[in-house]
DNA sequence: ACCTGAACACCGTTCAAGT
DNA sequence: ACCTGAACACCGTTCAAGT
């Protein structure tokens, strides 16, 4: 049975809180991407008035940064945790962090400025997961002085890479033929030539969220390669 | 003397244009964001009613894609071009289109996730560069059905990079000291310690759009590196 | 063809009134 | 303390009316 309805006035038991409300607006943006999020929508898939939100967030930002938290404690840590216990190697900690993060974010696009720009110690998930990558990291023996920057270089390359999962497979391909993309034709038609799995001309057909681009797992190992070698030399 | 005021009907010579739109849309967002990008204050600042915008562009999304492709326009294809013409190394041409790459669109963090979805035919200028820069690589030797990898992967390194300089300087920095940032907060400290210009506490100060993250430049130059280096592997 | 101005459905946010 | 419902200023977009 759901509740009849409510009137105005205080209920016996808070319908709502913080974790109710970063639930559900998560769903929302699985739903529909950050657009679907809207104050109105998150109170009606609630059951009550818009206004019953601004009991317990500040604003719309603020319910954003709910649902980022909520998101990075979903990386896996594990390997990272493996490796500070001398378990793992840094290259498998590394590969398996980057390709649990990029899959993660993969399915928000929308949300990669925000995760980008906010501070760690608004989000205390973000700020746990940074640290656990800090301590493997230099437990792997590379220099305390660099570590920051290997975090945010294998980061800005994971956000890149997670935004272009959400391009279509054909975003470089040039709609009428013109003088001015024939090296590009040439180039995108030899990229589809040779891959492991061949998908023609078909690949519009995949549309999952976060995996539109069929296409992107071939730069994203050679760029991840080139950031887990780099990172390998630093070793003292 | 500025036109003292239209009234409704079709002037004798026509307000609108697409490129004039263009422009204007690219000054108000550079003066604050894509959110303050709306079609009213675009209309006020070109003298219009809000209606006219729309008889020469589809709708907001379409002034989007226009000032994306402005944008583009501006990356530098210089040092691209000589490699083509066997007058620069396929290393500096990667460098300089990188950096140019990335400082343009610093200034436009929230146009990234939009860039990086959008069809190369929709935006002709975008095009444009990825040919040039498809050319000038294969020039230099690398294989065919590598080059989209190469490019894809620079490019996903050079959005994340992006966002990152939107960053304030201390988004890693934890608030309050917590068992659970121990590592992160010596990993920082050893970072800020050392680089070539020690900017000690007060980075806050430095708010250029696009240029608020002062830490910036090392993780960067270490995953340009990293790229640039497993690039050159491929020259057959 | 190209403008104005009114209208529509929606936004995020605030706040008095209710319990 | 925590809800409802009305209100406010703003969105993007459509469309009839004007020239």
């Amino acid at each position: 049975m759901e509740s009849r309805k409510r009137r105005a006035g205080r209920p016996t038991k808070p319908v709502l809180n913080r974790s109710i409300i970063a639930e559900h607006a998560l769903e929302l943006v699985v739903a529909g991407g950050l657009d679907k999020l809207t104050m109105g929508q998150l109170a009606k898939r609630l059951g009550v008035a818009t206004s019953a939100l601004y009991n317990h967030v500040d604003n719309k930002a603020d319910i954003v940064l709910l649902i980022q938290d909520a998101l990075v404690s979903q990386v896996s840590l594990e390997t990272m945790l493996q490796l500070t216990a001398g378990e793992a190697t840094l290259e498998d900690a590394l590969e398996d962090w980057a390709r649990s993060y990029r899959s993660v974010f993969a399915a928000y696009p929308s949300l990669i400025p925000l995760i980008a720009v906010t501070p760690v110690s608004d989000a205390p998930q973000t700020l746990h997961m940074y640290n656990v990558v800090a301590e493997a990291v230099m437990a792997a023996g590379i220099p305390d002085d660099r570590v920051i920057g290997v975090i945010v270089a294998f980061e800005s390359f994971l956000f890149g890479s997670a935004l272009d999962m959400n391009a279509p497979s054909d975003v470089l391909h040039a709609g009428e033929p013109s003088h001015d993309s024939a090296s590009l034709e040439r180039a995108v038609a030899a990229a589809l030539g040779t891959p492991e799995g061949d998908q023609s001309g078909e690949a519009e057909l995949n549309s999952d969220a976060g995996t539109g681009n069929v296409n992107a797992e071939p730069p994203f190992q050679f760029g991840l390669d080139a950031l887990i070698r780099q990172t390998l030399e630093l070793i003292a």
